[in-house]
DNA sequence: GAGTTTGAAACT
DNA sequence: CAGTTTCAAACTC
């Protein structure tokens, strides 16, 4: 649906169009009924997390551009952190203490300095 | 290009 | 809080 932070459109705070390739985009403007309904899931998003949409700069310098990037650590399991699955990964840094992931090679404890 | 796998977010 | 399900993306074929 692209309703959720799944999609990267979504997450990016835009509609989707077909930069995914999502099932059910309901995150376009195709329909009204999207329209609200993406707004409904948007503030759902927000609800969960407050700067899910807010990617930098708050009234206070809170938790900035940080959050959106890879803090929260991930939790592969198969992978090792070393495709892009891993928001660790993803983000090209190596996992933390935060991270839950087993077998995790994306560390900085061999060749990486 | 279609299908399988994987990880994360959402829901229970 | 922990577990299960869903979803969209990455990876593989």
């Amino acid at each position: 649906m692209c309703l959720k932070l799944y999609c990267e459109c979504f997450a990016a705070g835009g509609l989707c169009k077909d930069e995914c390739k999502c099932r059910d985009c309901h995150n376009n403007d195709s329909s009204a009924d999207f329209l609200a309904d993406r707004e409904a899931a948007m503030q759902r998003a927000v609800a969960r997390n407050p700067n899910a949409f807010k990617p930098k700069v708050q009234p206070g310098g809170s938790v900035s551009e940080a959050d959106r990037a890879h803090r929260r650590g991930c939790r592969c399991k198969k992978s090792l952190c070393l495709k892009k699955y891993c928001e660790c990964y993803q983000a090209g840094v190596p996992c933390g203490g935060n991270c839950c992931c087993i077998n995790c090679k994306n560390t900085v404890r061999s060749s990486a300095a």
